[in-house]
DNA sequence: CTATTATTAGAGTATATACTCTAGGCAGTC
DNA sequence: GACTGCCTAGAGTATATACTCTAATAATAG
């Protein structure tokens, strides 16, 4: 492997465990052995290699979240859907941890950023629409479309923190795949009152698969 | 006014508009034109400052969503709750920003984080109680009504930093207190399917003064 | 083989950051 | 006036951080 993709590897790596602010250029060559100014040689500077994360990051999303025009949705499409979007949110979590800073810093990071925040509002829309004409969810006015849209997203991306912030010890490790997708019995809690009477048993079972194991999502 | 409280004051305001990682003991300092021993003098390190902005927090928070036992609870009580968390939310902006840095840099702070969370959604989930037994909303099972109250606080407490990304500047003054109270209207969005018929044109009402002016919530 | 280019090491640097230490001022009190 | 307790100044420090520079080594092309 050329040593500008373990940079980038191992600084995913490091950033997901320990957080960017907590990872310095100098802990990323550290860590793979070799110089400060080979990691320079390769990147400009800690920006770049952020950016270009992101970019891997964009991608895989906008895999993920490219919605088919030529047939109807089902109930496994929105599996696949949650299921992708939590594993990108998991593959790339330190990047919504430090998302202010790091767009402050990056004028770049800032414009994609809302482009693609737009791009997955959007995408989350069409799945609703999709959802409706699929006879799953009932149809709803545009504007609720919207707004519930944007609850999904934030739902979605404010879940990865709250884990975070419930867990009572700071070690990284405690956080299981398991935990993290129970943001999507979240998500689908959002969708249960606008279930067609024909799905709603099917989604029922489906949320209860991600059902938390303890009483209360925040563990006492 | 004593130091002690001028130094918790512009700390707060610093962190505020520019974010706690941007600003240093020595800009605290130097902005209240004192000198940096001075300030260590009063506060034995920078997580002490945090921790005790954070108890200022805590205890405005703990004020606002202080529930009323003895009688029912009224759309005016909502509203109030609702604009109550939100000034909250931008008063102290900046604890949301950076909260996972914070909370793995003191673990008083994690501690008493966690128990503030679980505080919050207590509080919620009985607003929710109270408003069924008010007749505002239909009576959920308890299952769902924390969910739901959970998913109330992940779009509360992300609203802020959604707003942030979807902002073109960086400038902190783009933001208005009116944007940041239309994290209300997407709140007011989760509670629309479980309206009783009774109330429900009184709350789109309400829900509708805090409708973005824009057309999409993530501008162009 | 030689010339060129790509890659790497590693020492070094300017700046920043959180924090310390010492000395002293000021207000009250006997 | 001297003692005491609170407060303040300001120089200083150890460490870290992002990044640079030079020279050497490997890879490749002619």
């Amino acid at each position: 492997m050329k040593t500008r993709d373990k940079i980038l590897l191992s600084s995913l790596e490091l950033f997901n465990e320990r957080g960017e602010r907590n990872i310095t250029t100098n802990h990323i060559a550290a860590h793979l052995a070799i110089s400060p100014g080979n990691l320079y040689y390769h990147f400009r500077n800690k920006s770049d290699i952020i950016y270009e994360i992101f970019q891997e990051y964009e991608k895989l999303v906008g895999y993920y979240l490219d919605i088919p025009e030529d047939r109807a949705i089902t109930l496994e499409d929105l599996t696949f859907y949650l299921e992708s979007v939590f594993d990108g949110l998991w593959s790339y979590r330190f990047f919504h941890r430090d998302l202010e800073y790091l767009l402050d810093s990056d004028p770049r990071l800032r414009r994609d950023y809302r482009e693609f925040t737009n791009r997955c509002l959007t995408a989350i829309n069409r799945i609703f629409g999709k959802l409706a004409e699929a006879g799953i969810i009932e149809p709803q006015p545009e504007e609720l479309r919207s707004a519930m849209s944007l609850n999904v997203w934030l739902v979605i991306t404010n879940w990865m923190a709250f884990l975070k912030t419930a867990h009572a010890s700071e070690e990284p490790a405690s956080l299981t795949l398991t935990e993290l997708k129970q943001g999507i019995y979240q998500v689908l809690t959002l969708e249960i009152p606008y279930l067609t009477p024909e799905y709603r048993e099917r989604l029922m079972v489906l949320r209860e698969k991600y059902r938390p194991v303890l009483p209360e999502a925040a563990p006492a």
